[in-house]
DNA sequence: GACCTGCTGCGGAATG
């Protein structure tokens, strides 16, 4: 045992603690010189599991004088996604600096970082740096950085997981490559820490890069044996459980009754108007939660918010309803209960907010999951399922991403400036831009110096000068405003809402408020409110008295049911089919599926109950038309894709208007007249070849390409957002990025950031690989085609999705599902 | 650039 070492397990049993298994291999991999990445959950302990052997290190390296102050700069580099994280661990890592009597500082520096830290941080090196991607490439913008990173040993990445996959991932994987270059001549050690995703291997081949010799590489799994246990909440009397909807709101009584046998429970909803609906419904039926109960999500003022986490952490809370801004996040302590409300979409997920329940090391996790419509409780069992074969979620890193480079390129511009070559060797050892082509680098490089080929008459866009073959920026403005929009999260313009009296709650969209007249009442952050003014981007408001109010909605992302999820999902499916020909459901070992016989012997009547083996197409005529329903239990997006490609092929056998609705599990094609739908499917209906054109024909692919430039641009520092504080409005930076769009569009047909933007589209928005992989597997299936009186227990989801998008709402959609349920259907 | 239900995340000047 080396000296380190020794200094360490002293220290763990003086604190009493034990030490995990993956401990000790964290400790032999980090003093034996390894990279790699330690996979493990969150409140596992890996932070010291991290930092310890780091300690151990430096201790044997300087064995004589490790407790004499030294002015030997940054050791150690710590970086992760969310700011509120840099707090937490460095509260961790003092307590051990001093137990140990190690005279080190150990610093922060995020966006919280005061100016007059900062200036501290530059002048005095703490021996830690806890920082954001975003902040370590600000570091990079400034003037002789290289001297700051002199001494780094080690850096390392936490949540890795959470930045794989993403473009500030991207951003980091730069950094590093960055890093890694200054201290070319010794060896850095580079770690990550990530929670358990699908491609652990790809995942510490992207954090690596490809300079790290594979003898030097390691991966770490904390085998942690924690025991989850999800029940899904079943409907008490499934015949009168609607068949669409996606509230779950009927289910409060049940989901109270967990809360009240829990000492502090989460529900986790999936949209924000989602919790202020289930927040709003609990006040008004359980009054007695008033001030043991608070509401967490993304657009609440980070004081609420913090104030939340503070307040569950000391256990003043009984109940917090929130969506995913409880994901990740400060370490408080785990809850009783986890209440899932709707499909969490993924695997990976639930586990993470399961995870959150279930208190000492060793206990069982409990989460519940409440269905919001009756063929959503299927997802409970499939859920179950997947979780007990680990079939967790891949995350696939983004390459080539045009738009990060270009603002990395200006920052090292910003600061001491770059010789292409070297850079260009430099960025080639990262993941992401291992394939990165000379010809394309150029043209990036002729973008920031000249603008190109088609605005080398704006001078806003030459900010990069070229002496002696040193790219640098010379303008104080440009280097200002490059600092100023660092990053590459794109946000939307927000209305701010403040109370007259001052206080603010948080931000609801432009759109939301646009309804809105002064004196109207809506609901927000749990409060009733009047809107009194509007001024400067900030709506003013008063504490309202009445009880009615609207709720805002807030525009996110789609997510798309995962595809792991979806194949179990249609695994259960399976089994269910081959249930009902046995006449047996009652016999099957999931309470879900016991709890769906009565809807899913109605779908064997009306319609079919399909087999693995089989794709069930349904006809269904009404007053609206000719319906045809498809099932291939893909997921939204897929759906998407798949839905406008089938029409287009479709109509190009007879023209026809089509009408397109969707969810996870399938979609619809509506049409005035009789659609030919056998002729279509002897022409090849699922065939991927000519995908790509098709798919270019039958969606607007430039219109969704133009939408994604929008990020892009911005990313890249083609738009000014406007100094902090300041607003702009949105439409004027919608008019530039999308002028923009058109003019390399139309000038420059190579522009790379414009091809970028295609394939974006094609990637996330359209998941072109997913819907290749599903038409390739519809290939192979028998198909069934049903025609029906009515919509099935599978269509009607899906009718109401599009009968929302018809507007066709007169007697309130609403009464109109409320109205279709079992019960109804027999009636 | 649209709202059909749809998440999360970070940064940041100079002047008066």
């Amino acid at each position: 045992m080396t000296r380190g070492q020794k200094i360490i397990s002293e220290w763990y049993a003086k604190k009493g603690w034990q030490q995990f298994s993956f401990q000790k291999e964290m400790e032999i991999a980090f003093l034996d010189g390894y990279s790699g990445l330690l996979n493990a959950p969150t409140g596992s302990g890996k932070t010291f599991a991290m930092f310890l052997p780091f300690i151990a290190a430096y201790i044997d390296a300087h064995p004589d004088d490790y407790l004499i102050r030294k002015d030997n700069g940054l050791q150690l580099l710590w970086i992760t996604p969310l700011r509120a994280l840099t707090n937490d661990i460095r509260k961790a890592m003092q307590t051990v600096v001093e137990d140990l009597g190690l005279p080190w500082k150990v610093a922060s520096r995020t966006g919280d970082t005061s100016a007059k830290e900062k200036q501290e941080l530059k002048k005095k090196q703490p021996e830690v740096l806890l920082t954001t991607p975003e902040s370590l490439h600000l570091m990079l913008a400034q003037k002789e950085y290289p001297k700051m990173f002199a001494g780094l040993q080690a850096l390392v990445v936490d949540e890795w997981h959470e930045l794989l996959g993403t473009k500030r991932g991207v951003q980091l994987e730069l950094g590093l490559s960055r890093l890694k270059y200054l201290k070319r001549d010794t060896t850095l050690k580079v770690w990550g820490i990530s929670a358990t995703i699908g491609n652990l291997e790809e995942a510490a081949e992207v954090l690596l890069g490809n300079d790290i010799p594979a003898e030097r590489i390691c991966i770490i799994r904390a085998k942690l044996d924690k025991k989850i246990v999800i029940e899904s909440v079943i409907p008490e009397n499934i015949e009168e459980f609607s068949w669409a909807g996606h509230l779950g709101i009927k289910l409060l009584p049940q989901v109270m009754e967990i809360v009240s046998k829990s000492r502090t429970t989460l529900i986790f909803t999936n949209t924000r108007s989602q919790s202020e609906i289930w927040y709003m419904g609990i006040l008004d039926k359980y009054p007695e939660y008033a001030g043991v109960m608070a509401m967490h999500h993304g657009s609440l003022d980070n004081d609420l918010r913090n104030w939340v986490e503070e307040a569950l952490h000391n256990e003043m809370l009984r109940l917090v309803v929130c969506t995913s801004s409880l994901d990740l996040g400060v370490d408080f302590r785990p809850v009783d209960s986890v209440v899932q409300i709707g499909s969490p979409k993924g695997v990976a997920r639930f586990m993470q907010r399961a995870g959150r329940s279930g208190h000492h090391p060793g206990a069982t996790s409990k989460a519940w999951f409440v269905p919001t419509h009756s063929l959503e409780l299927l997802e409970g069992a499939a859920l179950k399922q997947a979780i007990a074969d680990e079939l967790f979620e891949s995350r696939d890193p983004i390459v080539l991403a045009m738009d990060v480079l270009m603002q990395y390129l200006v920052t090292l511009a910003v600061s001491d400036g770059f010789y292409p070559a070297e850079v260009f060797r430099e960025i080639k050892t990262s993941f992401a831009y291992a394939d990165l082509e000379w010809k394309e680098f150029h043209q990036i490089l002729d973008f920031i110096t000249s603008g190109g080929k088609t605005l080398s008459q704006y001078d806003e866009f030459l900010k990069v000068e070229i002496a002696d073959g040193l790219y640098k920026v010379n303008s104080r403005r440009v280097a200002m405003h490059h600092r100023l929009s660092m990053g590459t999260i794109v946000s939307d313009v927000n209305i701010r809402v403040r109370f007259l009296s001052g206080g603010s709650l948080g931000t609801i969209e432009e759109y939301f408020i646009s309804k809105l007249k002064i004196g109207d009442t809506f609901w927000f952050a749990g409060r009733n409110l009047e809107l009194l003014k509007f001024k400067d981007m900030t709506a003013f408001v008063r504490k309202s008295t009445g009880k009615k109010g609207i709720i805002p909605s807030w525009m996110g992302g789609r997510m798309p049911l995962s595809s792991q999820l979806s194949s179990k999902l249609r695994d259960k499916l399976d089994e269910v089919a081959v249930m009902m020909d046995h006449q047996s459901p009652e016999q099957h070992q999931d309470i879900e599926v016991r709890a769906l016989k009565p809807l899913f012997e109605l779908q064997s009547r009306l319609s079919h109950l399909p087999r693995k083996t089989e794709f069930l197409i349904e006809k269904f005529r009404s007053r609206d038309g000719f319906h045809l329903f498809f099932y291939p239990f893909e997921g939204r997006l897929v759906h998407e894709g798949m839905a406008s490609l089938f029409a287009y092929r479709i109509s190009k056998l007879k023209r026809v208007n089509f009408s397109l609705a969707m969810n996870d599990y399938g979609f619809e094609l509506l049409t005035d007249e009789e659609i030919l739908l056998e002729q279509a499917l002897e022409m090849d209906l699922f065939s991927t070849e000519n995908l790509l054109d098709d798919i270019q024909q039958s969606l607007n692919a430039t219109e969704m390409a133009r939408r994604k430039f929008r990020d892009i641009a911005h990313i890249a520092g083609l738009v000014f957002t406007g100094f902090p504080g300041k607003g702009m409005k949105s439409r004027h930076l919608q008019a530039s990025t999308s002028l923009l769009f058109d003019v390399f569009s139309e000038y420059e047909s190579d522009n790379v950031l414009v091809k970028q933007a295609y394939q974006e589209a094609l990637q996330f928005q359209l998941e072109e690989f997913r819907l290749r992989e599903a038409l390739q597997r519809l290939q192979k299936l028998k198909i069934v085609i049903t025609r029906s009186e009515q919509p099935t227990p599978f269509a009607f989801p899906i009718l109401v999705d599009g009968l929302s998008r018809e507007k066709l709402i007169t007697e309130t959609l609403e009464e109109r599902v409320a109205k279709m349920t079992l019960k109804y259907q027999k009636s």
